[in-house]
DNA sequence: GTCTATACGTTGATAGAC
DNA sequence: GTCTATCAACGTATAGAC
């Protein structure tokens, strides 16, 4: 049973994850200041401290959060046997967070280029072990002749860049698209794209 | 003819060039201070703003000279005729530009993905440009069945992203690389997987 | 749990001696 | 052109009233 307080503490927790994803994916950890994110939040200053006790602690839940995320994408990889099958499905999700998570997939993007000084442990466990085993499931469909002889590493390279460029690289595209956003239908027909140069690479 | 001064202020203005580039890279622009970027040129924090009046000047100057090197990698495209020849050439000159100026194109990134404020006016014009002329070159490659029937611009904004990928995520493929750089020989092997991947894209 | 006022550290920038 | 000392501004974090 919640109380008051924990509902409170909840939604407030909430509020304030969201608009520090928002200021950190635009400031960068640095740039963003407390007082942008509380103005964000539509709180005073001195909650977000209450409720995070520090700006690096706030981050760290930030990330976190997107790293659950990243992984949830990811288990798409497993659920289909067939290549053309499982790729279609990964680029799509990992489309799809770029288009509905842009801030997360910024956020993520500055911390790696910095050096991942927080993820760098999750990158050296969980990440790598995941790479491991979907290497290994490229190379089964290779040795069975599903899939052209590639490079599986350089190929889970190329889905993660091409695919999260749309977020990250989110405001260059915009310029380039006339200074317009791009339209539900628009962003459809570049996931279509991706989904052929991902295959195309595969050899499918 | 040069006098003593003037040589030493070029000196000293490329030495704190590349200490600020490398600094604005790993720390972002509010990250970076004055002081990190002094120690980095071994100079004094006073003749940072002795040689570029304001933090915010230098690091326009820092973007500006990317940009140059920017235009520069990109012309490869237009030398050659031959599709095949032509992406080849693009993707290695990206490729050795990921390799060799990794801190340049992360300070790059870090400024998109922040929004642009400083770089914005160039890409919606020089960029523009740029992309616009070579969306009609491959047009005509299409037109005359020379490539696959593809989006010029998704297919330019995967190039641009799987060759970037490999500078300002270098610290992510660092570490699932058993936590070492990659050899001369093995980002040779990658920039011919990304090759691959560029050409099979367009169907060559 | 909310919010105002404030202490304390950091940092961009400058003054002025050399 | 170099460098030490210093200041003013800003930003994190907290104290303490409500």
């Amino acid at each position: 049973m919640k109380d008051q307080k924990e509902i409170i503490r909840e939604a407030n927790e909430l509020k304030i994850m969201e608009a520090a994803e928002l200021v950190f994916a635009q400031f960068g950890f640095k740039g963003a200041t407390t007082d942008k994110i509380a103005k964000q939040a539509e709180l005073p200053k001195a909650n977000i401290h209450y409720y995070y006790k520090t700006k690096a602690n706030l981050y760290q839940c930030v990330l976190t959060r997107i790293l659950k995320e990243w992984i949830e994408a990811a288990e798409v990889f497993d659920n289909y046997d067939e290549p053309k099958i499982a790729l279609t499905k990964y680029v799509e999700s990992k489309m799809n967070y770029s288009r509905c998570r842009p801030y997360a997939s910024k956020v993520w993007a500055n911390e790696i280029i910095h050096g991942a000084p927080i993820v760098g442990a999750f990158l050296e466990t969980t990440l790598k072990k995941w790479l491991e085993d979907r290497v290994e499931i490229i190379k089964g469909w290779i040795a069975s002749n599903k899939i052209r002889k590639i490079d599986p590493t350089a190929f889970i390279y190329m889905i993660w860049s091409v695919t999260q460029h749309y977020a990250d690289f989110e405001k260059q595209i915009e310029i380039l698209n006339q200074g317009k956003e791009y339209s539900d239908e628009e962003f459809k027909l570049m996931t279509d794209q991706v989904t052929q140069f991902v295959l195309a690479g595969a050899g499918l």
